[in-house]
DNA sequence: GTCTATAGTACGATAGAC
DNA sequence: GTCTATCGTACTATAGAC
């Protein structure tokens, strides 16, 4: 039996995940967690602070892993640029170890992206800003002839992808019928890198020199 | 001054998006409509049913866009299979366009997507599934070397990133830092078919044989 | 450090006047 | 059809016993 902090912040974990942040009461935290109402306020003090004590835990280390993920790419690349699929994995993998290790916390991740709740999401971008900075450089690297503007927003898709697959999979089991397993966390990312790498590595829409002919026409 | 049902819809559906479903109380809709707090229990009887109505006063009309526009697709495609830029077009255009009427409706349908509030994602599944058999069929014949699983999978991906474009694209501009503007409803648009038509049309992992699908310049 | 007990507030829902 | 008034409940946060 571990300490009491740590059997709330599991719980809340779980909790946060599994009914999304405004929907989860620290009541139902507690009483998961086999603890008294009080122990939150002791530990913690407010929910907010809660919250971000359960992101904080898991996100630093997760943030150390991917840029450490991304030294090797780069160290293994030398001087050229890191392959496109490389930076996706670097990226991509360590999130996807930890759904792999039981927690429930990428799930509250793709929660903390979407769900408008205290100042959940400026904690968010606080925390992830700091690798999206790194990786914009590597991808632009990789990526020279995409504009700032325009990767800025290609790298959005692909977390706003991997966050919804995350925090919504089970969304995907049931409209396929069955066909698809989100649980399937390796087939889930390779298909999302193969995905998403397609993706920024398209041509520059409005750009004459690519392979494929233009838009068609729209009604 | 409209009637006070649709004061009510019309509040709801803008407190919702803003606030997420649990953390939007039929108190301050009402509050925000300027109508009585027992109005609501009149006209939708619980919250979870003004929701739903909320939902369903935007969504049909929108199926039943989305399924226009494919059948113009599709005739003005004769026998052969819809580009699959207007195919793309076809089921996004009808939601950026509601958008762009001043509705706070797509951002709604971002968070019904991600956020597990009383039946929402059940409600969601639903309707939208109808709309997505019959672009299955239609994107399946334009990428008839995808398996259907596959296929799923990538359409998941596609409405994943709408949804999140839409529900949380403030976030972009911070992460940014001003550079993108996500209420450019247009330029997004116009990304989002580039970034998703990629990724609809990659090669399948661990196939060889890669098609037209556009991967531009990666190492 | 953990618990009990409770203050204070906000909520969803509804009954009943008009 | 709209409003007032209110019931019962659940919540966060905290004070204080142990």
């Amino acid at each position: 039996m571990q300490d009491t902090k740590t059997r709330i912040l599991d719980a809340a974990e779980r909790l946060l995940a599994d009914r999304g942040l405004a929907a989860c009461s620290i009541r139902a935290v507690t009483a998961a967690a086999g603890v008294n109402l009080g122990a939150v306020n002791y530990h913690f003090r407010t929910k907010q602070d809660l919250i971000q004590a359960v992101f904080a835990r898991r996100l630093k280390p997760l943030n150390r892993e991917r840029l450490a993920e991304l030294d090797a790419c780069e160290a293994r690349a030398g001087d050229r640029a890191v392959p496109l699929e490389d930076l996706l994995h670097a990226f991509l993998a360590p999130a996807m170890n930890l759904e792999r290790d039981g927690t429930a916390f990428v799930r509250l991740l793709g929660r903390m992206y979407t769900e408008p709740y205290l100042d959940s999401q400026r904690i968010f971008a606080a925390e992830l800003g700091e690798v999206v900075q790194r990786f914009f450089r590597a991808f632009h690297r990789t990526l020279p002839q995409l504009p700032p503007e325009e990767l800025f927003w290609r790298l959005f898709f692909t977390v706003a992808i991997m966050a919804q697959t995350l925090a919504a999979g089970s969304l995907l089991r049931h409209i396929s019928k069955g066909l698809c397993n989100p649980s399937d966390l390796q087939g889930a990312q390779i298909r999302l890198i193969q995905f998403a790498g397609a993706g920024l590595g398209a041509p520059v829409a409005g750009t004459r020199k690519s392979r494929k002919a233009g838009k068609g026409g729209s009604s």
